[in-house]
This record gives structure tokens, C-alpha cells and sequence, in this order.
RNA sequence: CAGGUCGGCCAGGCGGUCGCGCCCUGCAAAGCAGGGCGAGGAAAGUCCGGGCUCCACAGGGCAUGGUGCUGGGUAACGCCCAGGCGGGGUAACCCGACGGAUCGGGCCACAGAAACAGACCGCCCGGCGAGAGCCGGGUAAGGGUGAAAAGGUGGUGUAAGAGACCACCGGCGCCCGUGGCGACACGGGCGGCCAGGCAACCCCCACCAGGAGCAAGGCCAAGCAGCGGCGAGGUGCGGCCCGCACCGUUCGAGCCGCGGGUAGGCCGCUCGAGGCGGCGGGCAACCGCCGUCCCAGAUAGAUGACCGUCCGCGACAGAACCCGGCUUAUCGGCCGGCCUGGGGG
RNA sequence: GUGGGUGUGGCCUAAAGGCAAGGCACCUGGUUGUGGCCCAGGCGAUUGUGGGUUCGAAUCCCACCACUCACC
């Protein structure tokens, strides 16, 4: 997933975070926020909660690989943050992706 | 063959599709195309040591912290190599904070007479007493206590005894000789056995250490607003003092409270005490010379997903300025040296 | 990145190198018509883990683990 569709800066996060809806899934979390331009970013965020470096690292990767995916069927003009919880590491790609696919359909970003 | 011990290496492979970061080249450019590179042996814990950068410059004294057999290696080390000594193991081999206890202070619970100073039961002598025994003195062999109580055996000696004395053995101190750079070892002589342990308690001795850290430090861009109180000292060096320099005591350094602004980009940023190969020196750690190679540089932080196939369904785990070590985690596999036991030729 | 702190029964705290103490909780009995309060008795500890120093370690030293705080 090319850089310039992320979510980069420390700032864009605290404002998608504070000022966005959330829908939570066991693997995951969306949280949605309208971007005011016409592109879609996304950004990714794993705590120390889910655990060590390589897992953390493991947990976004599979959110990226999802996300990469669903992109071109996801409306426009939206910030997504992606927050990975703990059940997210006994879960493989097709499985992350469906979960995100369901949580975007609820939120009304997917057909 | 079995068991042990020491050292080194590997860290799923191959093929395909989609995708990510950096660099180079081409096109006028957003970008696209082609090529190259892309996590570890511990990248980890942050326990030590250095490089690098800034702190104006260096000095003296006192503290504080660390290290602790000897020699060597190294940029340096609390690391490594070799050796000595002590301990463990049949052995290969492994382990060791391993300087000083007559400078001084402190501690050694309970038990025990006594924990570094003395005598409980004993033994012996003298006196008293009809006697049991009591009093005074000598003694430290035997008993008892304890983790620890004036070296062991045999003799001489004695009232009873005792290194009091003698022989041998063991330990300690001093002196001399030999070997070794040295720690130390071996041999000889003398001395008295005056008599403990703990310095991972203070301490003494020797050696080492200025402070911070890449959020160091530098450049560019953007933005802002002051007010009130205390106030003669404050800052540069982190702990203190001296010294030196700077700012300040009318125009107010600095501190405290309230309020306001920013949290973007670039450099540092990877060529290095570097890897590989050869030759030479050294027991080794390591060093020198020659040749050759370029091997991550991200900044919400790049290595993933899916399919096929093979083995045994693959552990611990992710660079964030860079190196040298230590420690800890780790499924399994490969190679080699040595030791012990058994069997065969 | 740097520098600190803590770890003791289920919970909260004690303990100058010498038998790990107390409160709450829990259990049993008493008291009461029943429960609580109260009284008596009892159970319950690898002192975070592993080594070392020492005759002897919760305490001293080293390494590790977990939690936590502060600063840039």
C-alpha cells in the first residue's frame, strides 16, 4: 500500500481517534472520519498490548494486506484508522479481509 | 557402539502471481519503465566499554563510583587469550570478586566457663575439717558447648600438666639460592608455635573514571502577547570548595504563578576499529601486508499475502547513530577435536 | 535514550545477618430466636526466579523476570 494513501502524521490520527465513529470486530477496529479531500487514507496502528516487535509487526502487516485489497472498492473522501487487537495473530489474510469488508459495508463505505 | 566433554556452522529450500522501501539510469515533470539492494545470531535486555556530537578553556583539593592473582591482546573494557594458585570430576574438562585481617573501628545470635578473653566439670598441690566437703593456688591433657576454642603422632618431663623440651610430619613468618618477564614453584637455613573468622561491613593499598546524549548537534520554514509576585545573586560542571570567565544588583539576572505560540521539512545517516581470500608473525587472543567487494537506512516506521512442490508443518525473535563484549531466549539439524566404558581385528 | 522505585500467606503492611510478626479475610466453637458486632481457637509463606559470600541470607553481592514512575 503506497505511502501517499497513508495515514502519516501524528496529528491526522488524535483527530480521526477523537473526532470519528468506531465499529469494533474481535479481529479489529475502524474508526471513520469524512477527510475533506478526495482521496481515501488509511492508517494502521498496533499497541503493545498485541505483544512483542514481530508480532506487532505481524498484526499490521495483515491490516495493510487487507486494506490494499478492499481499496478500490471503498468510497471516497474518508480518513480510516485500522487498530489491531490480540485475536488478530491466530487469524490468517482472507479472514482480516473479511472482517474489515464487514466493518466497511456497516459503515457504509463498501457498495 | 554407548555415554560424556569442548568448539564451529545453518536458521526451511525451489518455482509462480500480486504488493512495499531505498539507490542508480532514461524521459521536461507528477509519474512511468529498466536494473540493483533490502533484518539477526541474538537485531533483544540495556549490564559494561569506546567512537561521534555539544557543553568557552584548562588547573588544584576533598568527596563519589568502579575494577581487584600474573603476563599479554585491544580504540577501550567488568571482555578475550595464555599461565599460576585453589576447588570439583575416573578422565577429557569445568568453576573461582583470587590484593590486604600485627593501621584502626565494627560484628560473630543461641549454646557455652570463655568468641579473643578467660576456667564449668575435671586433674594436681597446700590449708581447714571426724566426714561429705569448703577455701587458696597451679594446669589446659581429658569431658561438655558451638560453624569456629592455644597443630598431629610418639617420647622426655612433672605434684598434675602443657612446644616447656626432643624427633618426624603439617602449616605460618623472615632470609638465601635455583628456574620463570611475572604470579609462583622447588630446595636450604633460622624463628617461635603469641592463640580465629568476616573486608560481596566500614576501611587501607594499587589502578581507572569530566558531564550529557543522534529527541546529541546544525540548517530552513511557520507562529506568538504579555501580566502579576518574589528578588541579589545567577550561569558556565555533573557532588562540594578554591580559582577563572560571563550576565546582573537605578534601566531587574534568575525563580514562581497565570496566559499565549509551535510540534513541519532537510542534514547528521551510513565506507566501517568493515566483510571475504591469500601470505607472514605469534602457543593463542590478535596483529601486519597484499588483493578484492560495497552489503538496510526507515520516520505511524519498509520483507507480506496467495498458490504449487519437497522434508520433519520451521524455534527464539524485527535494524532506528555506529562498533567491541557480556547476559538472557531458542524447535531442530550438520561438522570436527578430545575423554571414559564395552566389543571386534 | 537516560535515571530511579517496588516485589513477603487470598488482600494490606512489619521484620540493624540469627525462630518470618500483625491486621483484614477464611474455617471451627461460644454468645444470640436468627444474622452482624464481640470472645476463644485454628488453617494459610519456594520472602519474584537462579546463583554466590557467610557457620547462618527476606536482609549483603551478581545475573534474570514482572510491574511501575520521572525526564528529554
Amino acid at each position: 500500500m503506497e505511502r501517499r494513501i497513508r495515514l502519516r502524521r501524528p496529528a491526522d490520527f488524535e483527530r480521526v481517534r477523537q473526532e470519528g465513529c468506531s465499529l469494533s470486530h474481535p479481529l479489529l477496529v475502524l474508526v471513520v472520519r469524512p477527510s475533506g479531500f478526495d482521496c481515501t487514507r488509511i492508517g494502521v496502528v498496533a499497541s503493545r498490548k498485541i505483544g512483542n516487535a514481530v508480532a506487532r509487526n505481524r498484526a499490521r502487516r495483515l491490516l495493510r494486506e487487507s486494506a490494499r485489497h478492499l481499496y478500490p472498492r471503498i468510497a471516497s473522501g474518508w480518513d480510516l484508522v485500522l487498530i489491531a487487537r490480540p485475536m488478530i495473530l491466530r487469524a490468517k489474510e482472507p479472514q482480516v479481509r473479511e472482517a474489515l469488508a464487514l466493518l466497511a459495508r456497516q459503515a457504509a463505505l463498501l457498495e
